[in-house]
DNA sequence: TGGTGGATCAGTAGGATGTGCATATTGTTA
DNA sequence: TAACAATATGCACATCCTACTGATCCACCA
């Protein structure tokens, strides 16, 4: 859930002071001087945001960011020291999403990675609603019985009144609701609802369908809509 | 119904970066190095706005865009390389709508077209809005409750009485209005509220907030009009 | 009846929001 | 243009809310 940024650049100096900062604001931060290391570790770890020095030893940030545009989406934020370097930085040349040239203020730095991950949340946003809508749910409400989903809203009726959710009960009833009748694995729903990267327990996901049973069924302890499959995981029923 | 953009620029590679990443945003795009060219492409293929380079060979960007203007409303953005170029291009004599100067970033420019764009629809709309006024009075008022907003005037009552309101809370409180009942999430809030390209914290979103609620709630430490959806954002109600 | 998987419970660290103030930015006026 | 005023943003702290863990108890099935 925490976004994790690699930084790239050489001066051992600048690399911490990033460090530092980008902790100090909660991120997890990995960094390397070495371009090629950087390409393994991106592609490993698949970091949120790439901090990329354009000066490097051996394989320059240019070469870096070019080879990653071919592999991934991750958003790319070059460091250059020169500003005829610009061009080539942004353009169509190497590609990066956006550039600070030194010396650059730490509060800059701050805002801009910030901005630029926010602008990725969003576009993940609107890719799930496409999604959603193409599933041919293009109603965004869905009707169970006594139980009625208001995505829009984001609000839950049962009995035609709103019972109060908290986020991740609203995103795991969710996603129950759009695969009725489809048993669902633990590590299924983990992965769906609360993210690739998750590390934990699944029995996480136990607790948080007891405090669904909770609220959306008339006896919680004989239930109706999320049924357990002995093994497999669980089913919603409508 | 994708916007058409036409690229005049006789730097090659310029012209390519232009167009991949105008492509990458979805827009359809046609380029040129040729000012007369460029005119004519403009002629034929009605483009939706115009990105021309002050320098080119022969007929200069200037006088494309003097002739331009005498012959379509379509929104030019210039490139400039040098400073003092500036007020000829967005003065009258010239009647740009906009421009860069070189260096850009890709980033900047594309956010220009865009509210460029956003503008020229914004235009079509009112004009639309006053055709549509003749038959139907299409109304520019939203009402709720004690609370009203005059898109028209760019007030906003409260119990029949005028409340002043900052430029970003009026902004803000009309995005806001314009979606009544849906969750808005601070990303979508900051996109379309502040624009795509902000670069800051999503807690200015919180602050915004307040200082509305401050005014058009009842209540503002128990806010019944901007909801907090937590885990989500905010919503409006009437 | 033993063993495996599931349900339950409650404490706690961390996350999200509200709020006041400091600072930055923008716009205005003399 | 300088000084000032209005507005916007950043920051830090207080507060409240959630999600996760880990232990323990329970139900089902061989």
């Amino acid at each position: 859930m925490v976004d994790k940024i690699l930084v790239v650049d050489d001066e051992i100096s600048l690399q911490e002071t990033l460090a530092y900062n980008l902790k100090k604001q909660g991120y997890d931060v990995l960094t390397t001087g070495d371009g090629n290391e950087a390409l393994e570790m991106a592609r490993e770890q698949k970091p949120n945001l790439i901090i990329l020095d354009v000066m490097l030893p051996g394989i320059d940030g240019f070469e870096v960011c070019r080879i990653l545009r071919k592999e991934m989406a991750t958003p790319v934020l070059m460091l250059t020291a020169r500003d005829d370097e610009i061009d080539r930085v942004v353009g169509l040349e190497v590609g990066a999403d956006d550039y600070l040239s030194k010396p650059f203020s730490m509060r800059e730095l701050i805002a801009r990675v910030k901005a630029m991950l926010r602008r990725v949340r969003l576009i993940r946003e609107e890719i799930d609603q496409q999604e959603a809508q193409d599933g041919k749910r293009k109603s965004e409400i869905l009707d169970f019985d006594n139980l009625r989903i208001d995505m829009t809203r984001r609000e839950i009726l049962v009995d035609e009144k709103v019972v109060p959710f908290k986020p991740k009960e609203y995103e795991l009833l969710t996603f129950f609701a759009q695969h009725q009748g489809q048993v669902l694995s633990r590590e299924m729903i983990l992965e769906r609802v609360w993210g690739w990267d998750f590390i934990g327990d699944s029995r996480t996901v136990d607790v948080h369908v007891r405090w669904l049973r909770e609220k959306i069924e008339r006896d919680p302890a004989n239930p109706r809509r999320i049924i357990t499959v002995r093994g497999a995981g669980y089913r919603f029923e409508g």
